[in-house]
DNA sequence: TTTTGTATTGTGTACGTTAACGCTCAGATA
DNA sequence: TATCTGAGCGTTAACGTACACAATACAAAA
């Protein structure tokens, strides 16, 4: 066989008007459902199309009504190597899909925990198609996010979630997952009796909640002689996660698997060096920056949960683009699985981590 | 501050010419360096699209130039597991950006190394704009891939790789890292000294080759103690595979940890199990796939390497549509890391493997 | 019958870009 | 001087769709 005739121009609105002899008028009417228009014409075009195979001309459509989507993306300023990537891969999904003019405003706010209310707040009056976001507190988001919906600006969390609120959806690491699968390989690596420990930002956010229970849980599933220390909350201070971890080490010589829930890993991992303890210790970590790197390199560090900022971005973008241009909504809620690095794939995501590289995250 | 004037309309080509005080149709050559501009005038133009801003409009170039690409995907039945979820990237991927309209053609031949040579070379007359392939016998496939890109057709490799050849780009699965993460996994798992085996497919296939060796040096490298033992050649069929695992085990009662680096386990796990020799045994297997689930929830296999189909199909047809309506040529090599499913994530995969769900791979 | 109203259909313009075509004019050639 | 040449630039018709507006039909009301 061979194919047909070689350019098989896609039929368009004005093919069917001509197998019908009608107006394109009333074949636009009919395809999109506008009133005006007899029913039974209608259902002869609605046929015609069917048959002929019409597809919308997504270029004709795109120039004729030429959209132009203003987009605000709030992300803190703070954890730089979780949220540079993020917003590279925003930006990078952003460029994609040009069915229409994006216009994108990067606001920062200083820390996760301080000034997202604000500028939440201070987004309401001006009216974006959309906003992308990451909530610390879900409770005070929730309410900003629903006023933003209601008048007509569309939000996306990324990163974090306001489950209860009405944000189209959220993109986000699966934080039960994450524990759990640092428990796991905590569990492989260690003795079936062992001491393990972990160490979390702020218990109050619920991704770092549903971390430390899915380690929580899986450490009792999987390892039942596996003890757990009481869990330590650094508050994403630093000062604090060092004074918390050297007292730590102090208090329990026998531990010897440490999961440090949180990106503020590098005071932890320095308790845990000064007390010559790093031989023999079992440490997962959480994201990866370039002091990072070496410490998997050497075996300090066994492995680092990566939290795909650039894939996220991507899909937090692609989703919230995706409804304005199209009315799809897509899946309210995406959990991610973080990538597992160790030292063998390490080469292929420090890339991302130094340069501003490839797509393929 | 507030924003400038509502509707910032996107400054267009007119609008250059305007500003310029000369024809849209100068501006147009100047703007894609075409012949018969006055350099002065041209550098204007230039200087002018930048000043004002100007991004060209890529619904009204789309819409002009009306282009129509064919494209035929040349993928094996076999391993539907890992085909299938790759056919659906690049559906996904093919639809999404609709700067043109892309006509794809998805080619099926039976193996992995039996039929692609025919289908390329079936493909040669048939002049597509794009071919999507992925090569087993890199040598064979080479010459083609070159006499197919010196008529005009553009050849993206996925899954594999035919490294000497003119293709535009491969995507793939690091194979090294693949062996390197297997060996890594369980290192960690099995006292430093411990004999472990690799049972793989065909070692003639380059893939297949890169993730032994990275498997090989990576013990030798970090867990020195630990004896590897004659890897396996199962040439990828199941009764090979079968006796040859049997046979290991019964000569090597010692053996703790096994890496099987092809995607028919099946057989390997078959032998494991009937020997009881499950528990205490370690094993890393490749890809995922319905069968796999339960025993990686019940802990007969360790971890799996998922080797991203969905992705990897995703990434090939983005670089090669990229490169047909932009003429950007991408990284001529994307190698991925696999995920690392443990029990911990497998939820998440499972979802890929059973259902036809999100976007998020 | 003419008028008015309403339901349906046809027409034209614009969206921003491209490319074919045509015009102009300086300089070269007859 | 007249004609030719070609570099440089302007004009215009598409591309397929959406929408405002105009036009037509055919009924009911005058």
């Amino acid at each position: 066989m061979k194919a047909s005739k070689e350019p098989v121009r896609q039929p368009g609105i004005k093919d069917i008007a001509d197998a019908l002899g009608i107006s394109i008028g009333t074949v636009d009417r009919a395809l999109h459902a506008r009133p005006g228009v007899n029913p039974t014409t209608c259902a002869r075009v609605l046929r015609m199309a069917d048959k002929l195979g019409y597809r919308p001309n997504v270029a004709a459509r795109a120039l004729k009504l030429n959209r132009h989507f203003r987009i605000e993306v709030q992300l803190p300023k703070e954890i730089s190597s979780f949220f540079g990537p993020m917003r590279e891969g925003i930006r990078h999904a952003a460029a994609g899909p040009l069915g229409a003019s994006i216009e994108m405003h990067f606001a920062e706010y200083p820390r996760l925990d301080w000034g997202d209310i604000e500028l939440l707040e201070a987004a309401i009056p001006k009216k974006y198609d959309g906003i992308v976001c990451s909530p610390s507190d879900a409770a005070k988001v929730g309410p900003l996010i629903d006023a933003l919906q209601r008048q007509g600006t569309t939000v996306v969390c990324v990163g974090s979630d306001a489950p209860r609120s009405e944000r189209l959806a959220s993109i986000a690491i699966d934080g039960y997952v994450s524990g759990s699968l640092a428990a796991e390989l905590l569990i492989h690596a260690l003795p079936s009796a062992s001491v393990v420990a972990a160490i979390s930002g702020n218990l109050r956010i619920l991704d770092h909640a549903e971390k430390l229970r899915g380690y929580a849980a899986t450490l009792a599933l999987l390892a039942p002689r596996i003890s757990l220390l009481p869990v330590l909350e650094s508050h994403d201070s630093p000062k604090e996660a060092y004074d918390q971890t050297k007292d730590l080490l102090k208090r329990h010589p026998e531990m010897q698997g440490l999961y440090v829930s949180t990106a503020n890993s590098l005071p932890v991992l320095r308790a845990v060096r000064e007390k010559s303890r790093a031989r023999g210790m079992r440490i997962v970590t959480t994201d990866l920056f370039s002091e990072l790197a070496p410490m998997i390199e050497n075996g300090e560090i066994m492995a680092t949960l990566y939290q795909r900022p650039f894939t996220q971005g991507r899909l937090a973008i692609q989703s919230l683009v995706h409804f304005l241009i199209e009315g799809v909504r897509p899946n309210p809620i995406t959990r991610l699985t973080p990538h597992i690095v160790l030292r063998g794939n390490l080469p292929i995501f420090y890339e991302y981590v130094s340069t501003t590289a490839s797509i393929s995250r």
